[in-house]
DNA sequence: CAATTTATGCTCAATCTGAGAATTATTAGA
DNA sequence: TCTAATAATTCTCAGATTGAGCATAAATTG
């Protein structure tokens, strides 16, 4: 056999600085031009015990970043979306996401934290619908549908896409964040879907057409949509926002800290009362000063409902748009 | 360097016959003995596309079976759990989760069926809290809980055990079946760890200790606990007990198969209200004959839901104990 | 001190859940 | 044929949860 294989480890490691979400970059030299990249290495069978502790590896040596909170997303192993470096190695990827609180990058590296929304768009829909779905995305989508010769086709396709971006019968589902760039992706509209020559993608190359959103090397923008799907999913399970703030904060900064996340507007007494019911915070006596109006105060997570309840999320009382 | 990479694809299989769900397995010979196995095979770069594409190959190969619901579970890669065939290649194993609807196993094919419970006999809890809990595993785990030298590691231990296996603070969460297969497994409770060399499987050694369940080749036994666990989570938000049962099928068969899966009882009343609310099914005006009571209607699966609503999964009214 | 801003508390109807009683349609057997 | 046993199906009812919004409290700004 002709061939090798490689395993790559990925890391999309995520905080959320005010209200924005972020994920760690590293610069990357692709085929000339430069992207952004997620921080990853290749498993070395002889170093690495775990695939975890090869992926703590590599993210400390290209970012200076000791990670605590780290969870498999997923392997991606497609031949013809891994970018080969050449045609007779296979790379697989395997996938983490990290969750830390956002720290400068430490001296000599070149790490940089860059908004999430830059890379999906379409994600964010806290000041309602984006521009974006309703100029560009959904009249592109319409065009794909028609563009498929059977009607067959035709309607899988508009099934497909009204699940996924949401339509009078389904509302939208912010988990389906995968589901949505890999639509996206198919119908050519992705610049990543391009550079892996895919037919779809052909269709644009000489219209006045931009591709959606800032690009990432590799097929780390999936990467990316895939731990935000995840992460979207686990917050109301799992008390994991809490890794992403400080030791204390204000409930509304908790709100917002999920909001970023979710994509949404939440209601602010529902989300009180859900957080309040599920034990997960506790007032410390202090109050946030410097601040307009009213002081909130200062509160800290429990830790102990790790130790208690089965699986206590933050529940997401969402507001009609 | 001088370390080979080899990627395996390994599939857990499941169905349900009755009230009992089942894994497809195939004869493995490893060192000697013999142990049911996974179907699996490794990933070939030159011949397989994708990772799933591989696996789709491998099953068919062994077990003439072709799947159509397939879902990629966890990748592991411990270096010290993997079987080594020898010890300068490395084996990393993508694991998959496959639903069918049980069939006879196709002639010239070695495979057969095998209920889940076997392998895991402390997850059924339909009848009750089982008695290898009660008489074998918490008393192993409280001895396990001892042993830690430090009070602080005890602590820990014991933390670990209550929210894992259930206590009074937290009760029993049917999904953290890897937790707890994990748990007993470090612990030195499970055959597999005696033959990965743990040091706490050895203090067992030479006593009067039998092992708990049924052991599988390599790590299969965690590849099952990681599919029954991600499964019993997923019948929650996504219609995929239907993939499961036949065409048609009666509401209380329905009940059994998700019974069977979760480990519990549902309450009857509450659970029809349930599948009716969320119009998973419409009632096909047959009847069940050749029954005892009264014949049950045959309902049947609604496909459209799949494009209808987001995430219509069967819920699941628990009965108390 | 008034206007503004934000935090926090409280209410109320609608819906959902847990538990179980009551009713209906069959089969097995006296 | 009539009765008991077995299941399916329908209903009820109290308690908890949710969605929405009003009201009040405690600060800052001008």
């Amino acid at each position: 056999m002709p061939y090798a294989l490689t395993v790559g480890l990925h890391a999309a490691i995520l905080a959320v600085t005010g209200e924005e979400p972020r994920i760690l970059t590293v610069p990357e030299n692709e085929s000339g031009r430069s992207a952004a990249a997620l921080p990853f290495g290749p498993l070395e069978p002889a170093r690495h015990r775990t695939l975890e502790l090869g992926l703590l590896d590599w993210v400390r040596e290209q970012t200076g970043m000791n990670l605590t909170y780290v969870e498999q997303l997923y392997t991606f192993g497609d031949r013809d979306r891994a970018l080969l470096p050449d045609a007779s190695t296979r790379v697989l990827a395997v996938a983490y996401l990290a969750l830390v609180r956002e720290r400068r990058v430490t001296e000599g590296h070149a790490a940089s934290w860059q908004g999430i929304y830059r890379f999906l768009p379409w994600e964010d829909r806290r000041a309602g619908e984006p521009a974006i779905l309703r100029d560009r995305i959904r009249p592109a989508l319409a065009d794909w549908v028609s563009s498929a010769r059977e009607p067959k086709r035709r309607r899988q396709r508009r099934g497909r896409v009204d699940i996924t971006f949401g339509a009078v019968a389904a509302p939208w589902d912010n988990e389906r964040v995968l589901d949505r760039y890999e639509l996206l992706y198919e119908a050519g509209l992705i610049a990543e879907a391009m550079r892996d020559c895919r037919p779809s993608a052909a269709a644009h190359s000489n219209s006045a057409f931009r591709e959606l959103g800032s690009p990432l090397a590799f097929d780390h923008r999936r990467i990316l949509a895939t731990a935000l799907g995840r992460l979207r999913g686990k917050l109301k399970y799992r008390p994991v926002v809490f890794e992403l703030l400080p030791e204390t904060f204000t409930l509304f900064q908790l709100q917002r800290t999920v909001e970023s996340l979710v994509g949404v507007r939440l209601h602010k007494q529902n989300f009180r009362r859900l957080v309040g019911r599920g034990a997960l915070v506790e007032g410390t006596a202090r109050f946030e000063t410097a601040t307009r109006g009213r002081p909130a105060e200062l509160f800290r997570f429990r830790r102990e409902v790790l130790h208690e309840r089965s699986a206590p999320g933050v529940g997401l009382p969402s507001l009609p748009e």
